[in-house]
DNA sequence: ACATTAACAGACAGATCGGTCTATCTGTCC
DNA sequence: GGACAGATAGACCGATCTGTCTGTTAATGT
C-alpha cells in the first residue's frame, strides 16, 4: 500500500489553512475551499458540519503545529532558557519573512470574529496562555527577579514585533522585539 | 437658524464608524448602513460611489478625529515632550478602557484588506508615519542619542499593547506600553 | 458476489451581498 | 408659482453566501 492520498478531512484544513493564511476568513467562501481541496460540498459538511467549525479546526490545527514546531526547535535546550525564548522568536520572525505575512494569525481571527463568546476566542486565549507558560518557565529557570511583570512584558513587544512586522511587512519589528525580549530576560 | 441635523454624508459616516468599529469591516453590509444612518441607498452612492470608498472615507476621518484629539491633548506641551508622549499613550488607554475594544483600527482593517495595493494600505502606512513622526520629535527635543532605534522601539511597544489590550479585553497591557514607553524615552 | 460505506458531482434553496434604477417628495431660490 | 437640487423609498439585478438535498460512483469487507 503506497501512501494513500490525504482524505477529503486532511485537504479541506489544507485548503482552508492556504487560503485563510492568505486572504482572511471572512474572505474566503466554501466553495473556493472545495475547489481548492478538490472535496465535494457535502463531504465538508459531513466531516466539519459548517464552516464556523472548520474555522476552529483549522485554528487548532494552526496551534497544534505551532505548538510542535516549537517543541522540535527546543530539542536539547532543556538547559538554555534564555535559547528557548529565542527559538519562539526566531519561528515568529521566520514566519514574518515570508511573502505577503499577515500577521498573527490568532489575532488576525479575533479580528474577524470579535466577540469573547465566539469559539474563535477560546482557541485565541489558549493560544496566548501556553505562549506566556512558555516565556515564564524560561524566566523562572534564569532565576529572574520579576517573572510575571516580564512575561508580560516580552508578550508586549512579541505583539508588537508581529504587528509591526505585518504593517510594514519587514522582519525589523520582530527581530528588534527578540533582541529587547533577550535583554528584558537577562537584565538584573 | 437651529443647528440643522447632520446631513446623510455625515450619518453614513457616523453609522458606519459605529458599525465598522464593533464588528468588523466585511461582517457590516450596506444595508445595515443604510439603516442604521437613516439614509437612503441612492445617497451612499451619490456621496460616496461604493462600499470600499466608504471604507476609506470612514479611515480617513478616523485618523483627522485621531490627530485633532491628540492635537488637543498636547495643547500646551511644547516644551514637554515627554508629556507628549505620554499623552499619546494615554489616548490609545483611554479608548482600550472601553467595552468592546477591538485594538488599532487600522491594523483590524488591513486584517480584513490584506495586499499592499488595496486603498486602505496606504491609510494605514500614513498614520503610522505620522505616529513615529510625534514620537520622534519628542525624542529629539529630549536630546535623545539614538531617536531612531527608539521610535522604532517605542512604536513597537505601542503596537504590542494595542494587540495586547485587545486579546486580553484590558487596559494593562497599553498601560505597561506606556511604562516602557517612558522609561525608553529617558533612559541614556 | 453482494451489501455497506464514503466520497463524488451538482442542482437547489433562501438569504444577503454590492450596486443600479425609477419614481416620489421636500425644500429653496428666483 | 415654478424650476431645480437633493433626499427619500423601494423595486430590481446578478452574484455570492452558507447549507441541504438527490443521485451516482468507487472502494471495502464478508
Amino acid at each position: 500500500m503506497p501512501t494513500t492520498t490525504a482524505g477529503p478531512a486532511q485537504r479541506l484544513l489544507d485548503a482552508a489553512a492556504r487560503l485563510f493564511d492568505r486572504e482572511g476568513i471572512r474572505a474566503v467562501g466554501i466553495d473556493r475551499i472545495l475547489a481548492t481541496a478538490g472535496v465535494a460540498r457535502a463531504s465538508l459538511y459531513q466531516h466539519y458540519g459548517s464552516k464556523d467549525a472548520l474555522v476552529t479546526a483549522y485554528l487548532e490545527r494552526a496551534d497544534r503545529n505551532d505548538r510542535s514546531r516549537y517543541r522540535q526547535s527546543v530539542r536539547g535546550l532543556d538547559d538554555d532558557p534564555l535559547g528557548r525564548i529565542r527559538a519562539a522568536f526566531d519561528l515568529a520572525a521566520a514566519a514574518a519573512r515570508r511573502r505577503g505575512y499577515r500577521g498573527c494569525l490568532y489575532l488576525n481571527a479575533a479580528t474577524e470574529f470579535p466577540g469573547p463568546a465566539s469559539p474563535v476566542a477560546a482557541v485565541v486565549a489558549e493560544h496566548r496562555a501556553r505562549q506566556r507558560t512558555v516565556f515564564r518557565e524560561a524566566l523562572v529557570q534564569l532565576g529572574h527577579p520579576d517573572p510575571d511583570e516580564t512575561t508580560a512584558r516580552i508578550q508586549l513587544v512579541y505583539d508588537g514585533g508581529l504587528a509591526g512586522s505585518k504593517a510594514e511587512r519587514s522582519s525589523e519589528p520582530i527581530e528588534r522585539a527578540a533582541g529587547l525580549a533577550i535583554a528584558m530576560a537577562t537584565s538584573s
